[in-house]
DNA sequence: ATTGGCAGTCTGATCGAGCGAGTGCCAGCA
DNA sequence: TGCTGGCACTCGCTCGATCAGACTGCCAAT
């Protein structure tokens, strides 16, 4: 094992790799930091550290870089997560605050966390799987076009363009609309497929192939609800880091455009009591390897909750990356979660 | 002015360049085109075209590269524009068909377009100013919360949460609903304002406030459906093709997410009657200075029309991304006009 | 366990030489 | 008048050598 001080050295070496992306050096650390032994004792401590792979270094004679592992330490050691500025904490309320439906949370979301970071920010939505229907709004767009307007508790909204195999007149679309909303509003969302698909036995038999048609709609939008999307801001910022990276950037940023990593990514990601997860560089997916990912879930209601958090170079600030990530996190919940 | 064979110089140095990103110089010419003519007859016609401003040697003693006058020159002497393959517009009718609703059209599009052509696409949304409200939904959340769902005819579909100033009964939301279709559906946006703000009087006095707050909305949604919006895919190809900007890609990434820039560019942008435009170079702004942009509008039902095209380093193939984006805006024209 | 000292190693910057691509110019030719 | 071959010249690039600086690892002493 390590002793405690070799911790504080890979501390101070996380530290100040992070503020100057320079390899540190044995001196470098008994100058900036008060550790009170020389530095021949420091340089004992981090052949230690080596040893156990938490540092490593680039060359045979040159200072010392934090491993994947040795970030693991750090954040798993040093998290001391203090909370944000007042300034902080009145910006993310203030910005949150002019939200006006729930896509506007979620935009103004991933813009501050961006902001507030300088990372990649992410939020994913919240899968609405038990979420219930709170109205179905079906509008005639011409003679045979119909959009139909689905609409959850959550809050989400959903249309669609449906092409009738008839001429579907005023009467019909009202009945339509008065028969589906008696089934179907208040209904858990995974109970619509069944409910929709019996359905056309309500109507005349010339009937039933069109309500066929809106039937496939709703299960359509019934998917829409519980795949997962995510947005994402701050892309520039990864470029702008672009020295943090060995190889190119290109494979991080053609991942980012491919959601099914990130989703997956968020889906594997476990917060822990403290609210907040890293995952660090090799923890994460191959095109990934060398950034690290910080996580945070939030509550939407009372039972549906999804995940946020930045992405970056492992070379990061973690404390207050996390610290914001958190916070964001809590405060987006409280919005979300108050109704 | 500079002679045929120059101009033909030219395109052959253009071709070269964005082939290869190495200085062309008269040697690499004669032996890779059929110019009938010395080495040395090129040498002078490169001085003339260097003359021009059309081209320039980024050292005293190797090839040339065009300038952007010198590609500008090149787009409007030599754009071919051949029609794409029969695979491509395969490709272009059957992605594009697949589209459920007015936002999938423009996601499926941006990404299409950032396919064919290896750049970051965008897609403007269309300013429906002119058309008409559908249908105005009204769905209770909570005793004293309501959601406006704000729906046109060019199949846009908006939603709002509000905060009532008292308890919305059934009643009230049904006499809401009824006289604000009754009011507003079939008008054209630019007339909601008014009518929403006199709709107040045809209320009791202890519901006026309420039903202000409703008209404050419905404002809300006309300006959401004037206030330009776009969608953007492929920027991870702006960082693969880092190579072609002297400075950093970061400038030119910044300026993509700050939506205002791009609108602002789209809305300057004037198509000629071939269908599709270059800005180049210097032609945009500083911080598109190294960028150029192809562009072409589309048309929604039969008076609305919006742009789109994509964005790249000026050492872009322009025959095929000008092809490309006129294709996939006539046939996106061609999906949304039809109805 | 800690320390000062010392030898050894590696990087990165700097410099100069040589190479090669390419130009500009000129005199001669059709 | 336009084209061509030839030639001197200019640069940028690469390679190797050199040098200073920064660190390490090890060792003997405390």
């Amino acid at each position: 094992m390590v002793s405690e001080r070799a911790l504080h050295v890979l501390r101070a070496i996380v530290h100040d790799y992070v503020a100057s992306r320079e390899p540190v050096g044995s001196k470098a650390i008994v100058d900036r930091h008060q550790f009170g032994v020389s530095a021949a004792t420091i340089r004992n401590d981090m052949a230690l550290l080596e040893e156990e792979e938490l540092i490593t270094a680039p060359h045979t004679s040159s200072g010392r870089v934090p491993t994947d592992k040795g970030y693991r330490v750090f954040v798993d050691q040093f998290a001391d997560l203090r909370p944000l500025s007042g300034a902080q904490r009145q910006a993310i309320s203030s910005f949150l605050d002019q939200s006006v439906d729930l896509d506007d949370v979620f935009a103004r979301t991933v813009r501050l966390l961006s902001h507030l970071t300088n990372q990649v920010a992410l939020v994913q939505y919240p899968a609405l799987g038990n979420a219930r229907v709170r109205h179905i709004e079906l509008v005639p767009m011409s003679a045979t076009r119909l959009m139909t307007v689905f609409i959850t508790d959550g809050g989400r909204v959903d249309q669609r363009i449906i092409e009738l195999p008839l001429e579907a007149d005023e009467a019909f679309v009202g009945e339509l609309r008065a028969k589906l909303n008696a089934a179907l509003a208040g209904q858990v969302l995974s109970d619509v497929p069944p409910v929709a698909a019996s359905l056309a036995e309500r109507f005349a038999p010339d009937r039933r192939e069109a309500v066929g048609v809106v039937a496939e709609a709703l299960i359509g939008h019934v998917d829409a609800h519980r795949t997962d999307r995510l947005v994402m801001a701050g892309a520039a910022n990864l470029v702008r880091t672009e020295g943090d990276f060995v190889g190119s950037v290109y494979p991080v940023l053609e991942a980012l455009e491919e959601q099914v990593t990130l989703l997956k990514l968020f889906s594997e990601m476990q917060v822990d009591e403290t609210g907040v997860t890293a995952r660090i560089g090799r923890e994460n997916d191959e095109a990934l390897k060398e950034t690290a990912v910080v996580t945070s879930a939030y509550r939407v209601g009372t039972d549906s909750s999804a995940k946020l958090g930045v992405l970056g170079p492992t070379r990061m600030d973690y404390s207050n990356n996390m610290a914001a990530v958190r916070a964001v996190a809590r405060y987006v919940s409280r919005l979300l979660g108050e109704e």
